[in-house]
DNA sequence: TTCGATATTCGACGATCATCGAACACCGAG
DNA sequence: CTCGGTGTTCGATGATCGTCGAATATCGAA
């Protein structure tokens, strides 16, 4: 399907381990990060990791399911953003600080937030306003 | 072996998908609780899980891998406590989040950590604005 | 030293997972 | 309607994981 309207679960249903899983892996934090990095939505196409389309889209799946990110379709296309709102309130602070805790790491080594994010990073004890 | 020293690595070289890896799973995530609800050390043997001997030792060895758990021996036993310092110091307010994010859960359905927990957490409510 | 208790390691088994290419479903444009 | 572009689903494959029982290593006690 180019674009269907996909299933969103609500946030109470999620339990934690559900949420620690799809950020405990590599691609899908990278993904996050990037969603994050950018404020509001990011193209489909635009999320380009050394991956099959297939890959993205099971990756995409599962942080959908774990009421990370939610998927809209124009036309065609689709479009990701974070569900930050959601998340802050069934787990406050949890996504803050994952995000916080890997500024670090993005500033160095990946290209994907090259980008304007450069100035971000506020020191990590206040909360990060997202 | 019954309480050989183990390894435990300094923070700095772990990194946040293993910590998160580490936690995403439900035995591991309730070894972390029992921890966190009471201070200090917890005898091996208190630990007492659905689960045999081998496997609460794989899970405590993926712990302490991931640099959240620290055994100590004495004599033939062996004590296993929270490395809550050192993580905040290397992803500060993670493990905070987590355990209280977990709260609700933790007063439900798990008798556990039944006795007063002392403490930590401070407010989340900080304001993710988003 | 021998014995029992304690924790770790060693296969082994089944389940889950990340990954891919191919097939499919949907949409807009021609 | 027919195409080309766009995500999703469908096996399949190889890797990793959680679990167990048995074997092993280490210590204290008899």
């Amino acid at each position: 399907m180019a674009a269907r309207e996909q299933h969103h679960p609500p946030l109470d249903g999620v339990e934690l381990v559900t949420v620690l899983a799809a950020l405990a892996e590599p691609t899908r934090l990278k993904i996050v990060r990037m969603l994050a990095a950018r404020d509001g939505e990011r193209a489909w196409k635009d999320i380009d990791l050394p991956i099959a389309q297939s890959t993205l889209s099971h990756h995409l799946k599962i942080l959908r399911n774990a009421g990370l990110v939610q998927s809209r379709t124009e036309g065609t296309r689709c479009f990701i953003s974070l569900r930050d709102g959601d998340v802050s309130e069934r787990f406050p602070g949890l996504l803050e600080t994952v995000l916080s805790c890997e500024r670090g790491v993005l500033a160095c080594g990946d290209a994907t937030a090259a980008d304007g994010d450069a100035g971000a990073v506020p020191p990590p004890s206040a909360a990060p306003s997202v």
